[in-house]
DNA sequence: GATTGTGAATAGATTCACAGCT
DNA sequence: AGCTGTGAATCTATTCACAATC
């Protein structure tokens, strides 16, 4: 009988390198780990593709493909073993270990994100929290003191930042990306409505919630 | 010489329903948006798909068939006329009237989206900032007295609501998503990390942060 | 008998290449 | 000459259907 969690390749086709996995994928394996969590705390050990599918409206196929693209994660007849599945999938998507990140701009959204990050069990570590007005320079935000921007380059330098999280308005985004960029961050989650622009090995991830709020305005006629 | 400004339905194709239109393409078409205000703002009248791509980093054919697909947006040898084509892409994105909308929870998050929205030329009429826990009651926010949760269902009937934004912890995520459709919501914007479970006619957009950043987790390696 | 993993089939989105206006 | 609008071609993603496995 097959043990769980030993790493197993597929069968002839090489691990994918991340390069060449689609964000869509990504995220759907992020969507898979959250619900493998709570399954965990409600005790569950064994999962099909099926019960999962069914329980959370996703599709059994698509969740076997998937997977299968870095592994064989399952046993055929059986299913997934709830808690490996979660520590690989962990893994895969790199919580195996801390990323440092910071946090431009404390306004209302850099706050929350600050207290929402800093809380939970997230495997992003928040190493500095910026801001250009001196008003709030020195104010405390979840444990962190807030620090004027002109630190920010070397804070990212020192703590090898990888992340860099932008929660500035408009007309800052970019020369502040630019910053991030110079210092080594690579990548950037971005909260201003503004297509930045980056060098292509620096990913950038946009959440612009006008433009969410703005589809369902389509949708609504 | 042909006018700008007269709605031209494309030659014999229909109108696309709003149903059969990708929510990628909604996406798009929001940024354009963006775009063209920035344009506008510089005082440009006119652009061609060319020179949208190359200022914004998109793709010029896919300008051209995104809007070819709702009518004959340009005029050929020439381009777009910038406040035309804004103007029509506002009224095709249903921002020609004011959507009623909600938030439910005046956390972080909800805090921060009740002065986003509050503040800018958006859309979307906040009438009703909700939240269960009787300390933050009564507050105002963003020139909004909080109201407690079980005036929810009363508001969102009178008003008419259309748009319901989920700044809720998961646990109650899904409750308070069955209060706003059971009252009349057709869209709902969710900030909480599950998945929530509708009837087919209403759309949720999930805004989820965590999974964002997964996403930047799996390609740093 | 049940369920995974996967090649083949389908559906969907993007890009190409050029006809058709201005 | 320049640019839009669009059918055809390509690329990408999802679903089907079933062989392999437990």
């Amino acid at each position: 009988m097959r043990q769980w969690g030993l790493p197993q390749p597929p069968a002839d086709s090489p691990m994918p390198s991340s390069s060449d996995v689609s964000p869509l994928t990504v995220n759907r394996l992020s969507v898979y780990l959250r619900c493998l969590r709570r399954l965990g705390e409600e005790g569950i050990e064994r999962v099909s593709s099926q019960q999962l599918a069914q329980r959370f409206q996703l599709s059994a196929t698509q969740i076997r493909k998937d997977l299968a693209r870095f592994g064989e994660f399952g046993i055929r007849g059986v299913g997934y073993d709830v808690p490996s599945l979660r520590a690989r999938l962990e893994v895969l998507l790199g919580l195996g270990r801390l990323h440092p990140t910071v946090i431009v701009g404390a306004g209302n959204i850099g706050t929350a994100l600050a207290r929402f990050l800093g809380a939970g069990g997230a495997r992003f570590a928040i190493v500095g929290l910026f801001d250009k007005d001196p008003e709030r320079v020195g104010q405390e935000i979840a444990g962190l003191r807030v620090r004027p921007s002109h630190e920010l380059a070397a804070v990212v330098r020192r703590e090898q930042v990888e992340i860099g999280i932008l929660a500035v308005p408009a007309a800052a985004a970019q020369e502040n990306c630019d910053a991030l960029v110079a210092a080594g961050a690579r990548s950037i989650l971005n909260f201003a409505p503004v297509r930045l622009a980056v060098v292509p090995e620096v990913r950038v991830k946009t959440v612009d919630l006008l433009i969410s709020l703005e589809e369902l305005g389509f949708f609504l006629g």
